[in-house]
DNA sequence: CATGAATGAGTTTTCATTCAT
DNA sequence: GATGAATGAAAACTCATTCAT
């Protein structure tokens, strides 16, 4: 097999081990079991273990760069900015179902902890989003939320957007927003228009 | 001191620990010597290392609930559905800006990986965000995109609805949708009336 | 055991190793074995390999210097300088008889290399100390040299001493001497006295 | 390059990295990127590491015999025995000022331990230096040292002397003497002559 | 309950050597 | 002879957990 390909069919089985049991969990001993080569190998083509998840995530990173930018060649002046901003979503959604093993390393939940720990998260979550899914079914009873809504659709964009925009205020050193009211009008006004009925 | 309150101590200590330094990273010495306690006192209080951190995301869970949650006492027929929306987000706001330790911990950016690999992964996430913002920033100079957008934000919410909802399709072994097409369709109506100018 | 003694006795069965089969070849499990203890044990006395052999060092540097420090209480004045001096010889000897480990690690035998290699280096200084005895022989019969002189220790002092002093002028980085037909006349000067008969 | 020829040019580069770094310091990766020849190709010239080794020690023990033993050519009868054995110091002098790193590797320093180690034990030698300097010089400010002593020299020469000595007596598993009042009364009247002034 | 010395399974990494090309 | 990718035995060190005091 010549080097080149090599590497690729390391990164490869590494890839597909991390996703499944995250970095910590994923020994060097996994990786050159599944990919049939020997211990020291697996240095010869990177320089530790840290290094090889490095490259993966690069890897993957420009893969979905290039991917996600193909409309870069669109003629922008010419499509309309909903149907762009769609196109995007659908590309995005495209390169994760693609690939399902890099949006599970990506999104960080083959990262960190071993399965037992993850479950228990993954607990905390569904109440979270079935707490919120509760509360837009609750809207649509009452004639305030959008009929046709996908509520588990709804409550993972919620979701995702509150605890990104929480962590990036919060938890990543930056001076976080002195008026929290304000904030949360700013992105009420963001979420609502496609959430709510119009008035 | 108490065994309550030791034990909540010994919470507090580790809380500040693993939303520092991730789970892995943080080692039982590091606690104990946080706390001031012995190794084995800690075996006293919990069972090993991973009951301390469910422990502790119970604890949280339970407390985001109720932070959460206080406006089930409110009167729900006369208050305006958006302006309940707005205050959950307030709530869910002020309970991480009270407590950011947790939304680093919640949020997993503490979970998993020493700081080199962290860093890493952040300058892809910035990367990923700046490529939304310029989008945004593009599409209100073009003016399609509501002029008054706070950039940073939005692309945050973006960012965090479409990686949740990605990983919620094709990350979790859920079967997948059939259609992007038509997934892409339903997330770009749930998200684009905020950002863009109504036609 | 209390962890003091468990300490001295780890660092004995260590000086024990190290002297007998060198630094590289000593292994942290043969020293366990040596010791009785666990793996991880050593690692609470001693931070690593390397700190295990410092201490070990140390420990044996302070004796050495207490031992032959010991005529410090004399009255100087008093004694013959001569007599002083072989004082301080037959501490010294007295010190490396008393533990002959000791003498292995701090003259190096036992601190590089394995038994095989140890034996090439050794075939050749047994040449030298030949040669040199050889040299001394002929002296002898020629009525040059002392006759009652020892010729095994003559030669072990003069390449001792004219081997370090090498080292010491070429191998240590300092500036060498210029003139070296000078430096040879001053290392005669000193050593002939006691080598040859008067003129 | 002919055959010869290469073997010499990586005996030279594996000299220079042997004095420098060690045996077990330098790798076979050093010596190959040095010499500038592929892994194998070392091999073809030398069964393995060891052999490297010993062939290099070997070289320049001859080297050495036969840069000593020039003056056997010289008339013995008609020198003087005192030149003679000054005119050997000179030699040796000579030959290890030429190549340096030869000093470095048959002294032993560069054999065994990574410069971390070494440091410390340069400390320790470098304190026994200054103990017998400061006994020399105390005994010239005494009149009982010749006034003209080189004392850094003394020091080298006697620390030399001793300590090879000792461990010829106490590190070789040799027979050890008796008698180490005697052992001291010969290595004093040795080494006393050249260093005292005459009663 | 509290203590902390002891434990040892588990993991990464190194590096001399081989051998097919 | 030369090459360099592949090998795998070997070694140091970690760290959650236990248990006698």
């Amino acid at each position: 097999m010549d080097p080149k390909e090599r590497r690729e069919m390391i990164l490869d089985k590494a890839k597909k081990l991390f996703a499944e049991k995250g970095y910590h969990q994923t020994q060097i001993s996994d990786i050159i079991r599944e990919a049939g080569i020997a211990r020291g190998t697996i240095y010869q083509y990177f320089k530790n273990k840290d290094d090889l998840f490095v490259r993966l995530l690069e890897k993957y990173y420009e893969k979905w760069e290039s991917t996600v930018s193909l409309e870069r060649d669109m003629n922008l002046a010419a499509v309309d900015p909903v149907d762009y901003f769609r196109l995007r979503i659908h590309r995005t959604l495209e390169f994760f179902a693609g690939d399902p093993d890099i949006s599970r390393i990506y999104l960080r939940m083959g990262l960190g902890l071993h399965q037992e720990l993850e479950a228990v998260i993954k607990k905390f979550e569904e109440r979270i989003m079935d707490m919120i899914a509760a509360d837009l079914s609750l809207g649509i009873r009452n004639g305030h939320v959008r009929p046709d809504l996908d509520l588990a659709l709804a409550a993972n964009l919620l979701a995702g957007a509150l605890l990104r925009t929480a962590y990036y205020y919060f938890g990543t050193g930056r001076e976080p927003p002195r008026d929290l009211e304000e904030a949360s009008r700013k992105i009420s006004a963001i979420l609502s228009p496609g959430i709510f009925n119009p008035a």
